[in-house]
RNA sequence: GGGCGGUUAGCUCAGCCGGUCAGAGCGCCUGCCUUACAAGCAGGAGGUCCCCAGUUCGAGCCUGGGACCGCCCACCA
């Protein structure tokens, strides 16, 4: 496998040998003690039963980046790993299983269905963490965590525990987004508006005392069994005079009340709203403000309660029809409209939420919220983009309850027990007999939210948590800065006294090509793993922070394709210099100028990209690196130097441009970086467990200008060749004054054959640079004087330009006088240029 | 209803404080197997910077208005 015959980086061979070795070297999995300044990563831990997608390919890519350029730059660095128990996604999977062996959660019970979850995630978990490991992500495989993890768990009752003690977790009936999906209350987070064409009805309530009746609208009639009043605005002289009379609820014995409330629009509708405290949440805010029942008249079955009457036992669809049914029967109903809305459905089950009265867990958000605030006001968390940190601070400001319950079984079941009216609240069990626990388990997000310190051994004085916490960065999906982020920093505040990581960068979401959303149900998925099996880890890394941005992203392929060159190239310039420079130690020893400009050239790139991994600016850094690479490594510099012997001082200063170049790049294309170290005399070990001494040498302006100089003549020379059908490849002699010690690298790149001293007319004259090119054979006279023309006319459309800006007295008089000046420079320039033609 | 962002080459995107800013990659055209790479090299063509006003000596860049496209928050029955 010599690299003579490899002419081509196989990224599919070498990439999972290469994979491997990093894993067994151990350097993911840090020493705690071993001191310096550590930097640390948690990653969001993905569901365990999860598979790679292109989010957490970005993001992997990220954050690899970020732990490798420490790395590299000798800081101990640990990036957490684990999984989420993901309780609600974990818990449909294997229910689904279990339908299909034609049983169901309730039927093996909960006990059972527990135990088949786990066993669940033993069979299908760790997919994603092989994933990872083909991606190249140096996370600590070593110490990997997971949610429901004993000790994990702990800390999450601890944390429970310690919030209700303090007063701020309680019991409340409330009415909540009820996914009948699910069968469990889901967030406000956790709900998605969607568009739907209902039927509007309206239907008329009768006064009692007397004639006359009230016209109410609604889209739920089936709801007007839980009905408790009748509002109408305070100000609606319609109504004038009917607040505090009376209606008859009709296909009940019910009589409500009629009530004023400014909530209620006088321009839509009736102008009169019929108040169900048990299904509308705003209804059930008025209900709260004017001391209403709420009453239930769908249960959490989806069915119609006892309060329904006859119609108690439907199933609300049928109930609806039933019911309105029986108004048309009874000349209630006043009208029926299609109506277009939005309406909440539930992000997990897809089905529509239905809001009802339960008793759910609550944690009051204020108190821990305005810490929160405070920490990125004041900027010791910072969040990447900006924009997204105004996201941030305007949720906060308006923070509401945290329904924190869910009626699943797979989760951390609420450690709160009940016996009789008695509660108890602990970690552990209370003692004595005829205590039931709560059934209902924690939202996901709740443990998740103690992932940067949990993971640590929270609450534990680790050596781990001493070392690797506040963590320095989290990157994620900018989708979930509420669901978990917000709540991290909030948590983290809380119970470790401190931030929980420093900075937060929001990647990209990276769209389907066409725009839309990539996902599996609309087909717009792409999956990482085929573009790593086709591309390379390496390409697929590089394209994928190449597309990112501080916005969402087309997904394109041939940024990857593009990463797949790079990888390529390196690969082959690699090849270049080892199969020809002596084996000598790397030290930059090159004496010729374009050896001076290409480390200069190295100084800035990697001074460009370590601002730009500092800001978190991934598409820079990895275009930064690939017009190092092509535009001046490869294009230039190898191409300056072919011709001469590769002698010691040649050899050692090529290997070392090379060898930094591949620790240069080693953060977004770890593999090929790393295979090609490892054929670099003088190097030890692996380029991922290295750290990168400063970089000697410094940025030299001569040698710059000097090679700016060759690379605009060879360009002019070549593309005046191309248009006067000059082949490339013939030798036309040539005079060009003024390129002292540069001659040589023109007359070999723009095959010149330079000649002094000869006083012969040039047949052709390119200006360049504040040079001339002049050339006195192999051109055809015609072509070169219609190419003169040409250069002519470009020359004084720009000259005429130049001065009528100068003549603009304005620009003269109030433009900076640097402008000015280098406008005049710039006529003088182009006045000679056409002078020598 | 509120907020945020976008609109630049055929495609995907860069363009900092207004003055070499009209760019990159891919695609396309032309010519080259030049002793690392044809998944390569060299050269080239392509743009009314969404529209309309305005500020300015000067506007993709700033201001106002408009059009279109995204996203987030917000539960008017």
């Amino acid at each position: 496998m010599s690299l003579e015959d490899r002419t081509r980086w196989e990224p599919a061979e070498a990439e999972p040998r290469i994979a491997e070795r990093w894993i067994a070297s151990g350097i993911n999995h840090p020493d705690p003690d071993v001191g310096g300044e550590p930097f640390s990563i948690a990653v969001p831990p993905p569901n365990v039963t999860g598979a790679l997608h292109m989010g957490h390919a970005l993001n992997g890519s990220v954050q690899d980046a970020l732990i490798r350029f420490h790395r590299l730059r000798g800081r101990p660095t640990k990036w957490i790993f684990g999984t989420d128990h993901a309780g609600i996604a974990t818990q449909s999977q294997v229910e689904k299983a279990l339908a299909r062996e034609g049983t169901s959660r309730q039927e093996v019970g909960r006990e059972e269905f527990v135990r088949r979850t786990w066993a669940w995630r033993e069979e299908h978990g760790g997919i994603i963490t092989g994933q990872f490991k083909r991606l190249g992500c140096s996370l600590d495989y070593d110490d990997e965590r997971f949610t429901m993890d004993e000790r994990y768990a702990r800390a999450v009752l601890e944390v429970f525990v310690a919030l209700y003690e303090k007063g701020l977790i309680h019991r409340d009936t409330y009415l909540v987004n009820w996914d009948p999906g699910l069968g469990s209350a889901v967030s406000d987070l956790e709900v998605e508006d969607r568009e739907v064409t209902d039927t509007l009805y309206s239907i008329a309530y009768p006064l009692v005392d007397g004639d006359g009746e009230v016209v109410v609208a609604t889209v739920r009639p089936e709801t007007m069994l839980g009905d408790v009043a009748v509002a109408v605005n305070p100000h609606d002289e319609r109504y004038a005079g009917m607040v505090g009379r009376e209606v008859r609820l009709p296909l009940t014995d019910r009589v409500l009340p009629i009530i004023a409330d400014e909530y209620v629009k006088t321009d839509f509708g009736t102008g009169a709203l019929k108040i169900t405290p048990g299904h509308d949440p705003n209804d059930f805010e008025i209900g709260r403000r004017h001391g209403l029942d709420a009453l239930t008249a769908i249960g959490e079955d989806g069915r119609m309660t006892e309060l329904a009457g006859r119609f108690a036992g439907l199933p609300a669809a049928e109930a609806q029809q039933a019911v309105v049914d029986a108004l048309r029967e009874e000349g209630l109903l006043r009208a029926e409209e299609p109506y277009t809305h939005v309406v909440p459905f539930s992000h997990r089950s897809g089905e529509r939420i239905e809001p009802l009265i339960s008793l759910q867990w609550f944690c009051r958000m204020e108190e821990l919220a305005q810490p929160a605030i405070d920490a990125v006001r004041d900027g010791r968390v910072r969040i990447h983009p900006p924009s997204q940190e105004k996201r941030y601070l305007d949720w906060l400001a308006e923070i509401r309850p945290w329904c924190i319950s869910r009626q699943l079984w797979w989760g951390h079941q609420i450690p709160v027990w009940y016996r009789g009216e008695e509660t108890y609240c602990g970690i552990e069990p209370p003692e004595g007999e005829g205590w039931e626990r709560d059934p209902d388990v924690l939202d996901t997000w709740f443990s998740s939210g103690l992932w940067p310190f949990a993971t640590l051994g929270w609450p534990e004085a680790t050596p781990e948590l001493g070392a690797f916490y506040p963590t320095d960065v989290l990157s994620t999906a900018r989708d979930i800065l509420f669901l978990w982020v917000a709540r991290m920093v909030m948590l983290g505040l809380e119970f470790t006294g401190d931030i929980p990581f420093r900075d937060v960068y929001c990647h990209s979401v990276i769209q389907a090509p066409d725009g839309r959303r990539m996902s599996k149900s609309l087909g717009t998925g792409i999956d990482p793993l085929e573009l790593i099996e086709q591309h390379g880890a390496d390409a697929t890394r590089f394209g994928l922070l190449a597309m990112s941005s501080t916005q969402d992203v087309r997904f394109s392929e041939e940024k990857i394709a593009q990463g797949a060159a790079l990888a390529n190239k390196l690969f082959n310039a690699s090849r270049f210099v080892l199969l020809r420079a002596q084996p000598v130690e790397p030290r930059p020893m090159g004496g010729q100028v374009e050896d001076r400009w290409i480390l200069s050239r190295l100084h800035r790139a990697r001074a460009a990209f370590e601002e730009q991994i500092a800001a978190f600016d991934f598409s820079k850094a990895a275009f930064g690196l690939y017009d190092f690479v092509y535009g001046e490594l490869c294009d230039w510099y190898l191409e300056l130097l072919k011709g001469r012997e590769f002698d010691e001082a040649l050899s050692a200063h090529l290997l070392y441009v090379l060898r930094e170049t591949l620790a240069l790049c080693h953060p977004i294309i770890p593999f090929v970086t790393e295979e090609l170290w490892q054929q670099v005399p003088g190097t030890h070990g692996l380029l991922a467990a290295h750290t990168m001494p400063p970089l000697e040498g410094a940025v030299d302006e001569a040698a710059e200008r000097e090679v700016e100089t060759v690379i605009a003549v060879v360009q002019a020379v070549r593309s005046w060749r191309d248009a006067s059908k000059v082949p490339p490849g013939e030798r036309l002699e040539a005079r060009v004054d003024g390129l002292d010690g540069l001659a040589a690298l023109v007359s070999r790149l723009a095959r010149l054959e330079l000649v002094g001293g000869d006083s012969r007319e040039p047949v052709a004259t390119i200006p360049v640079a504040g040079l001339q090119v002049e050339l006195l054979t192999g051109v055809d006279p015609q072509e070169a004087a219609r190419k003169a023309a040409a250069e002519r006319a470009r020359l004084e459309s720009e000259i005429k330009r130049a001065e009528g800006k100068l003549a603009n007295q304005g620009f003269v008089a109030k433009a900076p006088e640097a402008v000015v000046a280098a406008e005049r420079e710039k006529l003088e320039r182009l006045r000679e240029e056409l002078e020598a033609l």
